[in-house]
RNA sequence: CGGGGCGUGGCUCAGCCUGGUAGAGCGCCUGGUUCGGGACCAGGAGGCCGGAGGUUCGAAUCCUCUCGCCCCGACCA
């Protein structure tokens, strides 16, 4: 990857995106193969960073990790009404195999929903065989009009959760306790604030009877759909006749779940933390916590300094940029970019002094330290890292989250944001669960993200579009 | 899928309007001097101009089609 300039952010954000995962050295467009992207080593390490957390957390709860084919039968798309409705324009089909026509095409999965189904089925006949608490750790396509690196993309990988549960409580009480984990991870992991809440029903997975989100909002406000946990009722289960005998003897359909996060997770954090400079990662999650930089100018300084700097970085788990014929600034301006949280500073100056330099991604800042204190130093600075960059995205959230108290107020506050450089705003107001509101907020080409679910506004009011009585405000924003 | 923009060494782009067989800067390779925020000198490698057709004696340049990327919209994790 050549080190080009990055557009910066202020002029034009989509611009410096694209830059940040360039130059980051994340992810670059697999131009051959329309609308799907290389993820490269640097980002990859970080979705397996996420993959770890999250995978810890769900085996923690119980979960064990299956694999389901890529390639599901046509016609079980169709068994859910609603499921093939929302999910047939974006279809990949194969057609043609071994040469030959195929009897029934497959789909390439967009979600495995339905081949969940049919295996849940085969395997479950007593209320003894529940819960099933599975997850795939998979790729996906959807054929998608417009693509972006990480954020949308037609392949993309993720995890799916399916669980069966003998009845609504239990599945919904597993529907949220995994947007837990997703807000979980989000915050303390990818020190991204998210937002719980319900989707509205205009809002909602294909074939859910409700659906879950975290919501982010990106240095531009728009929000980012995170991750999604939802609660499918039973409508797979009599899609697909998946039925169980209950303690009475009876049969019923079992209630299930499903939730996913996926690489756009890393669209968010890109878009939560960087800056005109690159990418910035947060400790938790980079790959490279650090770079130590050896400075010599004679002959006779490079073996101590050498010496010194593998010494430490080994104490640290830093790695040492020992490359020859590149000068240290250009290693600054190459890690920086590429958001290593911390870059250290190694010359014949501080060999003399016992002192290390040490600088952070975030704020730029530098300081000198003592060699024998870098050790607890450096694992401080990681930790204040860490929650500095929540907190600024969390200021950020709440700095750019208004609340409105009617339809003009709203469409007043998006068209003043989205002047700016298709900026956006958290819009907080009264809307009522009902398709009708959702259309009415398309005309300004906002979404209800989501209701959520603390309230931490004033409770009840009148619905800005019927002016009926609804519990409490909700998430109105562009969204990517 | 509609509207707009763009595809020329690895990268950023000039050349195209007015056809004559390809350039610059950066990067890369070799050697030397450098090294505390993008070093310098010398030498060198690297491009059938996104692809396919057409017009022409001759096409990066003109025409048609096509593929991809970016932006705006409609659809979506």
């Amino acid at each position: 990857m050549a080190e080009s300039p990055i557009t910066p952010r202020e002029k034009d954000f989509a611009a410096w995106y694209q830059d940040v995962v360039l130059q980051g050295d994340m992810a670059e467009p697999a131009e051959i193969v329309k609308g799907c992207m290389v993820i490269k080593a640097n980002g990859y390490a970080v979705w397996e960073n996420l993959q770890r957390e999250l995978d810890g957390r769900f085996k923690a709860l119980g979960h064990q990790n299956v694999y389901f084919p890529l390639l599901i039968p046509e016609s079980f798309l169709k068994k859910e009404a609603e499921h093939v409705e929302g999910f047939s324009p974006e279809l990949a089909v194969v057609t043609v195999a071994g040469g030959k026509e195929l009897e029934e095409p497959y789909v390439i999965r967009p979600t495995s929903e339905t081949i969940v189904g049919h295996f849940f089925a085969k395997w479950i006949q007593s209320w003894r065989d529940l819960p099933l608490l599975y997850n795939q750790w998979a790729n996906v396509v959807r054929w998608e009009l417009r693509t972006r690196m990480f954020l949308r993309t037609t392949e993309f990988l993720w995890q799916e959760g399916h669980t069966a549960h003998s009845n609504h409580q239990e599945a919904v009480e597993e529907v949220l306790r995994i947007l837990d984990v997703y807000a979980e991870v989000a915050e303390d992991i990818m020190a991204m604030p998210v937002i719980k809440g319900v989707k509205s029903r205009a809002e909602k997975f294909a074939g859910a009877l409700r659906s879950y989100s975290i919501e982010a909002m990106m240095q531009n406000g728009l929000a980012l759909q995170a991750g999604t946990s939802h609660d499918l009722g039973q409508n797979f289960g009599k899609a697909f006749d998946v039925q169980f005998q209950n303690k009475d003897g009876q049969l019923e359909h079992v209630w299930q779940t499903s939730w996913g996060v996926s690489t756009r997770l890393i669209g968010g954090l890109i878009m939560s933390h960087s800056d005109n400079k690159g990418l910035v990662l947060p400790p938790k999650l980079a790959p490279t916590k650090a770079v130590l930089v050896p400075i010599y100018r004679k002959e006779e300084e490079k073996g101590p300094v050498l010496e010194a700097a593998h010494r430490i970085a080994k104490e640290l788990g830093a790695k040492v940029d020992d490359r020859e014929g590149q000068s240290p600034g250009a290693k600054f301006f190459h890690w920086e970019r590429r958001g290593v949280p911390v870059v250290l500073e190694l010359g014949p100056r501080d060999l003399a002094s016992n002192n290390i330099v040490l600088k952070r991604r975030d704020t730029g800042t530098k300081e000198i330290i003592s060699q024998s204190e870098v050790g607890v130093k450096f694992a401080t600075v990681l930790d204040t890292m860490q929650k500095d960059l929540y907190n600024a995205a969390k200021a950020r959230l709440q700095a750019n989250t208004v609340v409105a108290n009617s339809l003009g107020e709203v469409e007043e506050i998006l068209r003043e944001v989205t002047a700016e450089k298709g900026g956006g705003k958290f819009v907080m107001a009264h809307v009522k669960d009902d398709p009708i509101c959702d259309a009415r907020l398309k005309e300004f080409k906002a979404t209800v993200r989501n209701i959520p679910l603390v309230d931490e506004y004033d409770g009840a009011g009148k619905c800005i579009v019927t002016g009926e009585e609804v519990d409490r405000r909700v998430v109105i924003a562009k969204s990517y």
